[in-house]
DNA sequence: TTGCGTGCAAAGGTTTTGCATGGCA
DNA sequence: TGCCATGCAAAACCTTTGCACGCAA
């Protein structure tokens, strides 16, 4: 079974690549291309974000508003995870080795190993905690 | 405002309290107080859950397949968190102290304060690990 | 009796799928 | 030319919402 590289496979690949600071959903790249004059459908976007997920070029994480995208470098993996903000909703990347004895914890004791692609912490970023004070 | 106390209340409570141990989706909750012969429909079951969320009763995690809910006992807050396998797709409940020195590090250094009851770990448990190599 | 909580059905939003067509190799 | 990937629209799904009615207080 040979794949063929489409423009549209292309296109949302360096969308999604143009914006690895932050997480985009599927209707805000397709929004994008859109605006850029390529024209991707929106099932598209999701085969294609399906298929960049599979192969860990991106990180999915679910949210209460859907699910969000973000393009994930290579060498970033391991020490990289998510925060989300219940507050503003923001989605922060934090890349620190802060988590690796956790980890190495978990698999010892717990028989568990973590993908750190996946994971997402959920709490309050300095700014929502202090508005609420 | 008065708040009154129904038998849908009580009902919804009680049925996931007894499932302290694992993560039930809204429509699983429905059936199972149905086949109990409690009619709870699936909208009350989601203002209830969605109550005793607010209410720090129940942890909220977020799947592919859609919201799970699991029970939540007071004293069991801080030190507990939840890993989910990406092979079988069971939600493990772990409970273990080794979580605090992160939040402490988040805190002071990324100033990011962590909802336990929010967060979940993904990865793969030890069976599933064990089947795919 | 008052008005909150419920049930039903409809609406809302996101994601997936079927099928004819287009375009890569 | 062969056949994979796309686009469109419909379907599937989960969750929320509007509104009339039932029931707790």
């Amino acid at each position: 079974m040979a794949t063929y590289i489409t423009k549209q496979q292309k296109a949302v690949l360096a969308c999604i690549e143009a914006h690895r600071d932050r997480c985009v959903s599927a209707a805000e790249l397709a929004d994008e291309l859109r605006s850029r004059g390529e024209r991707v459908g929106i099932a598209t976007v999701y085969r294609q974000l399906e298929k960049l997920e599979r192969h860990g070029h991106v990180h999915k994480v679910l949210t209460e508003e859907g699910a969000y995208y973000q393009y994930c470098a290579h060498d970033a993996l391991g020490n990289c995870f998510l925060l989300k903000c219940e507050g503003c909703g923001r989605i922060v990347h934090v890349d620190c080795g802060q988590l690796i004895p956790l980890y190495r914890h978990l698999e010892q004791e717990h028989h568990f190993f973590i993908n750190p692609r996946r994971t997402m912490l959920y709490g309050r970023c300095a700014v929502c905690r202090e508005a609420e004070k």
